[in-house]
DNA sequence: CGCGAGCTTGACGTTGTTCAACTAGAGTGG
DNA sequence: CCACTCTAGTTGAACAACGTCAAGCTCGCG
């Protein structure tokens, strides 16, 4: 039914309707910085004075303590880390942001991003359409993590990767196993074993860190439920 | 932690940032309808030719098939059913939502209130908080649902129930046991079985459809988990 | 060559679901 | 006013799905 994976538009084209003068102002109010692999970028609960777009990378989406992590969603390159905490009279991060890979975000300052907000509907409007797409995602990955078994969590996970993130059937994984766990919401052990399901059935082969994928449509039946 | 119930402010205070002229307009463009419990005010997936607002009564929002739904979240008076239904490109509802007891809607032309966004920054501005608000809504019961076990789960609800719905420690359930089973994600048995250990433990007094909370704190301590 | 982190596997425990039965109260027709 | 039925509520027992724990394995790296 619904993926649970990330949204595939990119964010960049909602600067695309402000004027030169705005895109001169957004510069003086960006700043770029570089993240190293498995670096916070933001920490639930912390005050948030800047919203984030991520350039170029990999996010992960988080909130909770310690060892109950739930991913709320994965980041690609050109998309906005979180809209939420630009949530009037609470301008803290509800939920930490870290980094898979080495990532550049840009930082832009939170006032001067509402600002821009009132002053262009045209942007509000994008926005807007942004954060409802976000809402749609996160709907659809809230719905997978509850209603559906191990197997299909896996399977979804898996399609979501190749088809959405790395765009091939083949790909080398930046993440390890237990990231994997985190994000079905599912044990190591248990992504283990499915895993090892999924290579007995020949619909996958994954050497390590290398996964390739033999048989979408098998996969993407176990995803919609099997 | 999070609670995973409902949001609290009202949405009606968006309107008021309206011109006068801008409100003769809404109200052109708006046909209230009432609805009787139990009665579907949006179905996944139909064409979304309106924005729903509801003015009075109690609304569910869910997504899935017959057997497996997910119960995204409840809608109290004076607030907004959906936004996301705005998202351009996508103009069917994303989720379904119907009644748990009698109530009047007001629905707004998606086109016109389109409009209105792109022409008042300022109400594109109030919209885009109702939504930021309903994401931080939604991920709070998305952790909830994923991380929390039954007992907390239970408590959680009540808790919700007893402060932001009725807003009183004694109310009277329009819900029926399969109602709650539903909201916490759980089988109708699983909750008996945890409402009967709360009301041996004297946290609740249940007898039908009245409810009474006598210990709030320990409740509390068993929702953040216990 | 040896060390350690991540990977892999099996055995076992916990949590919550499913199934089946039984109960109570509300509406219905005689 | 009394059976009769129907649905929601309630309880217990068996079962399935995952998680936890503990151990062994492997591969890259010093």
């Amino acid at each position: 039914m619904q993926g649970s994976c990330i949204v595939e538009n990119k964010h960049s084209e909602c600067f695309e309707v402000l004027t030169p003068e705005e895109q001169k102002l957004l510069d003086e109010n960006t700043i770029n910085i570089t993240y190293n692999k498995g670096e916070i970028i933001a920490k639930q609960g912390t005050f948030a004075s800047h919203i984030i777009y991520l350039k170029e990378g990999l996010v992960k989406v988080y909130m909770g303590d310690d060892n109950k992590d739930l991913i709320l969603k994965i980041i690609p390159s050109n998309h906005f880390i979180g809209l939420s905490s630009l949530f009037e009279g609470n301008n803290t991060f509800i939920y930490s942001a870290s980094t898979y890979v080495k990532s550049t975000a840009s930082l832009i300052d939170i006032n001067f991003f509402k600002r821009l907000i009132r002053r262009n509907p045209e942007f509000a409007y994008k926005i807007l359409n942004i954060q409802n797409e976000n809402v749609a995602q996160v709907y659809g990955r809230f719905y997978c993590l509850t209603r559906k078994q191990s197997c299909g969590l896996v399977a979804d996970l898996l399609m979501c990767l190749a088809t959405r993130v790395f765009k091939s059937e083949e790909f080398m994984l930046p993440l390890s196993r237990a990231d994997l766990a985190d994000l079905t919401g599912l044990s190591t052990e248990s992504v283990m074993r499915i895993l090892k399901e999924f290579k007995q059935d020949r619909l996958l082969e994954a050497k390590g860190k290398i996964i390739k994928i033999l048989d979408k449509d098998k996969l993407e039946k176990i995803s919609n439920y099997g």
